[in-house]
DNA sequence: TTGAAAGCGCTAACAT
DNA sequence: ATGTTAGCGCTTTCAA
C-alpha cells in the first residue's frame, strides 16, 4: 500500500505537506502542489479512509436502514428508486452509503447500535416509520443525526423528516373521483401501523365529509399487501348490497392485486369501477388500464433526506427540518365519469 | 467517546488486556474477562471500527455495486430481493455492506476505485455483468476479491460468479410450450448486451432446434424494458402473416408490458396466445393471468454471492468459483394446451 | 496471564 | 510556505 510517506519521500517534502496538498490547503505553493500531485499519480496513491476517519472523527458515510423482510411488500420498486435518490446526493457530496437490512426490529436495532457506536457513519436515514419505534428512540436519545423518510410517530418537531402531504394527496385524489360523479367510494389501504396509510385514509375521509357523502365502515379495508389481501378486499366489497363505484387504493402495488382480482370477477376498470392509487411506481403505467395515481416523487424523497442529513452531520446545531415533497396527480385510464 | 483506555483504567488492567478480552483471547483468565466485560458494559464501550480497521488492514465490509439509472428497468424488484439475500449473509458473518449506485459506467468505475484504493471494503459484489466491462477489468487487474452476479464476459474460470443455468432454463421453459402443442413460438428479450438475455435466448433456440421446429428471425425480438418496447414487440408480432401462439419472454417485468399490450389488442392470454417468462418476481403472481415463469431464486443468488466473496476475502488463495443456483419452473395460468 | 511499547496512515497544532 | 511532533483508538509483538 502506498502511503503519504512514500509520496513525501518521492516528492521531497514532508508528510504533512502531502496531507495539505490532499486537502488543497491554500498555503501550499502551486509548485509543490504540482510536484506532490505528480508523485501521487506516479505511485498510484490513494488516501486510506480508515486512518483519515480515525483522526477526523467523521466518516463521510451515511447509514441507510431498509426494513427487509420476507414480506413481499418490501420488494416494492419504491426501494431501488429511493436508494437511487439518496445515492445521487451522497455521491455528489462525496459521501458513502452504508446499507443495513434487517428482518426484525431487534435485528435492526442492534445493527443501528453497532454502526452508531462503532463510528461507522455520521448519520442515519430510516426508510420506514413505525409506531413507537425503538430505533427512532435510540437515535433520539443518542442525539445522533438521523432523518426519517415518512413521519415520526412522535416528537415530530424535533426529528428531521421528509414526507409527502399524504393527507392532502388522499383528499385530492378522492375529490377527483367525486368530481367524476362518484359517491360510493371505498378505501383499500395497507397496514394501519404505517403513517402513510393513516394519512391517506384521513384525506379520503375528509374529502367525503366535505362533499357531504356519508362514510361507512364497510367501505374501509385494510389488507396486507398483494394477492391474498387483494382477494379478500374485493370479495368483501362485492358482497355488499351497495357496491362501490370508486376505489381509493393506498399503494400501486396493492392496486395491481386489486386489478387482477377485479378481472377475475369480471368487473371492468374503469367501466364498472374506477380506481385511483398512490406512488406512481413505473408499474402503474403498464397495467391494464394504466393507473391514475399520485406521483409522490420517490427519487426526490430520497435525495432530500440525504441532503438534510448531510447538513445535519456537518452542523449539529442545524434545527430539525420537516420537508414536504410536493406530489402530483397523474391522470391515466383507471377512472371513468359516472353518468 | 469511550475508549479502550477508559475501560482499562476502570477495570484496573492494561489496554492490551482489554483488547485481548474483546478478541476473546484464551490466554486471559476468566476472572479478568469478567471484570473487563463488566467495565465495558458499565461504560457503554463499543470498539471504534476505524481504529480497528486501520491496524487490522481489513474492514469486514463488502461493497455492492448496483447499476442505478433513470432506466426503469432498474426499478426491478429483483434488486431489493437480492440485497436482502446479500444482507442476510453479511449480517450473520458480521460484515457490513457498502452500497454504490452509479449512473454511468465511468461513475461506477470511479466509485469502485475509490472504495478499493481507499480500503473501504474487503471485496466487491457486482450486480450486473456487461460485455467488456471496465470495472471487471479493474478488479481483475488489482487482484481484488470480487464476485459477479451473472456471467463474466471473459476469464470466467478465473472470476467468481453466481449465476443460473439460463441456457437450460430457457430450453426447458420453451420445451414446456412445445409440449403443450405450440410450434410458432416467439422470443422477446431485453438488451442483447446482457448475458441473461443471450443465454435464455440460446436455450430457446436450442429447444426449437431439437424439436425440429424452424426458427425464424422475425420471431426474435429485443426490446428495451417495459411500455414502449412492449408495444413495438407486440405490434411487430401481430403484423406477421403467421402469428405466434407462444411467447418466451426473458423477464417478468417485460411480460407485464407485453400482457398489457396484448390486452389492448384484444388478444387473450392464454386462450389466444401462451406466455412464459423468467424471474418469478412477486408480481408474476398477481398479473392476470398469473405467469408461468422460471423461479431463479433471487434471494439465493444474493446469499451465495456474499458467501463466496467472504470466503475469498478471508483466504486470498481460495480458487475462483462458479456457483449455479438451481431454478424451478412455476406453473401458473399463462399457458394453454394447443389443440 | 498480563503489561509496555511500537506502530497502522493520517491530520493538525505548533514551530520556523 | 513547510517541517516537526503528537496523537486518533486499536492490535500486536516482545518481555516479564
Amino acid at each position: 500500500m502506498v502511503t503519504i510517506k512514500d509520496v513525501a519521500k518521492i516528492s521531497g517534502v514532508s508528510p504533512s505537506t502531502v496531507s495539505r496538498v490532499i486537502a488543497n490547503n491554500p498555503r501550499i505553493s502551486e509548485d509543490t502542489k504540482k510536484k506532490v500531485r505528480k508523485a501521487m499519480k506516479d505511485l498510484g496513491y490513494h488516501p486510506n479512509i480508515n486512518a483519515r476517519n480515525l483522526v477526523a472523527k467523521s466518516t463521510k458515510a451515511i447509514g441507510v436502514i431498509m426494513p427487509s423482510s420476507t414480506n413481499v411488500a418490501l420488494q416494492n420498486p419504491f426501494f431501488p428508486e429511493i436508494l437511487r435518490g439518496i445515492g445521487s446526493v451522497l455521491h455528489d457530496a462525496e459521501y458513502s452509503m452504508y446499507l443495513s437490512t434487517g428482518e426484525t426490529e431487534k435485528e435492526i436495532l442492534s445493527e443501528v447500535q453497532r454502526i452508531v457506536y462503532g463510528s461507522y457513519v455520521d448519520g442515519v436515514i430510516l426508510l420506514y416509520s413505525r409506531i413507537n419505534d425503538k430505533v427512532t428512540n435510540f437515535l433520539r436519545e443518542q442525539g445522533f443525526p438521523f432523518v426519517i423518510v415518512g413521519k415520526p410517530y412522535d416528537f415530530d418537531t424535533e426529528i428531521n423528516h421528509v414526507d409527502n402531504d399524504n393527507f392532502r394527496a388522499g383528499k385530492e385524489i378522492t375529490n377527483h373521483l367525486i368530481d367524476m360523479g362518484h359517491e360510493k367510494i371505498a378505501f383499500i389501504g395497507g397496514s394501519r401501523e404505517l403513517f402513510v396509510t393513516r394519512d391517506r385514509e384521513s384525506g379520503y375521509v375528509a374529502a367525503l365529509n366535505e362533499a357531504g357523502i356519508e362514510e361507512c365502515d364497510a367501505y374501509r379495508i385494510h389488507t396486507e399487501f398483494l394477492k391474498s389481501g387483494g382477494r379478500e378486499a374485493v370479495e368483501h366489497l362485492m358482497s355488499l348490497d351497495t357496491k362501490p363505484t370508486g376505489l381509493v387504493v393506498s399503494d400501486d402495488l396493492i392496486s395491481l392485486g386489486i386489478l387482477s382480482m377485479l378481472e377475475s370477477y369480471g368487473i371492468r376498470v374503469p367501466q364498472d369501477i374506477s380506481l385511483v392509487s398512490f406512488n406512481n411506481v413505473y408499474l402503474s403505467e403498464i397495467t391494464k388500464p394504466a393507473l391514475t395515481t399520485v406521483d409522490i416523487q420517490i427519487y426526490e424523497l430520497g435525495a432530500q433526506s440525504a441532503k438534510v442529513l448531510i447538513e445535519k452531520t456537518k452542523n449539529k446545531n442545524e434545527p430539525a427540518k420537516r420537508i414536504i415533497i410536493p406530489y402530483q396527480i397523474v391522470y391515466r385510464d383507471s377512472v371513468n365519469r359516472l353518468s
